[in-house]
RNA sequence: GCCCUCAUCGUCUAGGGGACCAGGACGUAGCCCUUUCAAGGCUAAGACCGGGGUUCGAAUCCCCGUGAGGGCACCA
């Protein structure tokens, strides 16, 4: 038998971190035994629905490279996979459960029901639906359907005895049958809730794993149970630890903000990851650390060298906050993997979108440096700001400044003056032409000999930054013309 | 209130009865390297929630506490 499993979202907003990692993990397991990876929309619940939201969905799954196998976008032949579109098949399957008496119609309104909650809720005690319609005489029945009621319809959820989960990370959950509610299975307006559908289309499009969050772990009796109502087999149940907030405090949520123990507002949707510079290699290495573990004590690794060693067997059950911290430092290695071409390629947006104009040349010069600098895309930012902003720092520059312990200001401005005169004509204009020249002036200018304090004077002329890619690098960058007009206005300084 | 889950350094984790005075990684601190910042190398501090069992032996198995989390919707 071919594993087939899902990953089914309900279209609310953007793709949660939470959810990603979900999906990555079923991902990797229907990877592995070369099985299907199906998705699937959940909105059933139109109030919820948000526009936009399936995209949204689609593109940061695309974006983190979990290809599906099946469903929007791709089609397949057990859909649709929208569930919206697939309200006959709920209702057809709801009237199955009532025709065979596992189920029951209910006709409390949504009102009273909200009313017998807050009554519970008073009482300090909340037991769900008190199966008040199950029990209706066959009389009080009639009375309703005569009425025209609107109704839902329940499932008549086995009272006495108990349901064991086979949890493969978790082992045998049992649960009490008290614990069961009569979920409602289909809703006034028709639609199915999330139990019906989800195992109506679980077993109409062949899933054989489930593997989804801890917080489901409550409604899988229920769902067991819906299973043996309809007599159908029962798929495999994995339940992910949960992603927590940095707090530790509670599930990580996308509605109510999460910060970290610095105030910070900390990452949720995929989007924000994206946009903030994370690679999606990156992300993908990061959430499957969280839980799982490679081995081999080893931390970076390629996605789909873990793919063959993902068990669910091997998940720690623990809920988990997500080390953030571990991210930039992940994000930071795969910088630093990328080819030169790469990363100027993977930079070129970013500085666009900041209305950056950086030529080609200039960014493919500085991106071997930058490589081990960067724990994101965006922080080029900082470090290249003296490739588009001639002016900026330039007051900030002053003689005094220019000039060292090692380097006194008469010096100083003798050594730029070299260097000056050398960048002018230096033949070939290259990264070891200017190094070796250069260095040579610094070391003759400097009373100890050393290079290094006239390379930081000249960084500080030609970039005017004190944090800058090295300067041989930088001077290359900013090419021969603007690299002697930085010189320029550095040397008269000293005529101020 | 009822039910369920979970519990190893600050954090993410390895650990499946003796190989553990508990390993790795991030972070932190120090040193080295060094043209800034990084990266890299080396070093350091740092954990088995508590109590009972079982066993010759327990981080590992069992029980009870405690703590944390989840669920108890015509949301998923």
């Amino acid at each position: 038998m071919t594993v087939r499993v899902r990953f089914a979202p309900s279209p609310t907003g953007y793709l949660h971190i939470g959810g990603a990692r979900t999906a990555l993990y079923n991902w990797m397991f229907a990877r592995k035994h070369g099985g299907q990876f199906i998705l699937r929309i959940e909105d059933t619940d139109q109030k919820r629905a948000v526009k936009g939201a399936v995209q949204a969905l689609m593109d940061a799954l695309r974006w983190l490279g979990l290809d599906w196998d099946e469903g929007p976008g791709v089609g397949g032949p057990y859909g649709p996979y929208i569930q919206s579109e697939r309200a006959e098949l709920y209702r057809q399957w709801a009237g199955w459960l009532l025709d065979h008496d596992h189920a029951y119609k209910c006709y409390c309104t949504a009102d009273e029901l909200k009313a017998r909650r807050a009554a519970q809720k008073a009482a300090r005690s909340d037991q769900g639906y008190d199966r008040r319609c199950r029990y209706l005489t066959p009389e009080e029945r009639a009375a309703r359907e005569r009425d025209g009621l609107p109704y839902t319809i329940r499932f008549k959820a086995p009272i006495e005895g108990v349901t064991v989960i086979h949890d493969v990370i978790r082992g045998e959950i049992t649960v009490p049958n008290s614990q069961i509610a009569d979920a409602v299975l289909l809703k006034s307006d028709g639609l199915p809730t999330y139990h019906l559908a989800n195992v109506v289309d679980d077993h109409f499009m062949g899933i054989t794993h489930i593997l989804r969050a801890d917080e489901w772990i409550n409604s899988a009796p229920l769902h067991i149970n819906l299973y043996a109502a309809f007599g159908w087999e029962n798929p495999v149940y994995a339940h992910l630890p949960l992603v927590l907030n940095p707090s530790g405090r509670g599930k990580l949520s996308k509605r109510a903000q999460a910060f970290d123990d610095h105030g910070h507002q900390v990452l949720v949707k995929v989007e924000e990851f994206r946009d903030a510079g994370y690679l999606p290699q990156a992300v993908n290495n990061f959430l499957a650390n969280v839980g799982w573990s490679f081995g081999d004590d080893r931390e970076k690794f390629p996605i789909e060298e873990a793919i063959p060693r993902f068990r669910l067997e091997d998940i720690n059950p623990a809920p988990t906050r997500l080390p953030y911290d571990k991210l930039d430092w992940l994000n930071g290695q795969w910088i630093q993997d990328m080819e030169p071409l790469e990363l100027a390629q993977a930079l070129k947006p970013f500085l666009d979108r900041q209305g950056h104009e950086v030529g080609a040349e200039a960014l493919l010069a500085v991106a071997p440096s930058l490589r081990v600098r960067l724990k994101k895309l965006t922080d080029a930012d900082d470090f290249l700001r003296f490739l588009w902003d001639d002016e900026g720092n330039t007051g900030v520059i002053t003689a005094e400044r220019l000039a060292h312990n090692k380097l006194p200001s008469d010096a100083a401005l003798r050594s730029l003056q070299a260097a000056r005169d050398f960048i002018a004509t230096v033949q070939p204009f290259d990264l070891d032409t200017l190094a070796a020249g250069l260095t040579t002036i610094g070391e003759a200018h400097t009373t100890n000999g050393k290079a290094g304090p006239f390379l930081g004077v000249l960084r500080l002329a030609v970039t005017r930054q004190d944090v800058s890619p090295p300067v041989f690098e930088s001077i290359v960058a900013l090419g021969r013309e603007r690299a002697l007009g930085r010189l320029d206005s550095a040397i008269a300084l000293w005529h101020k």
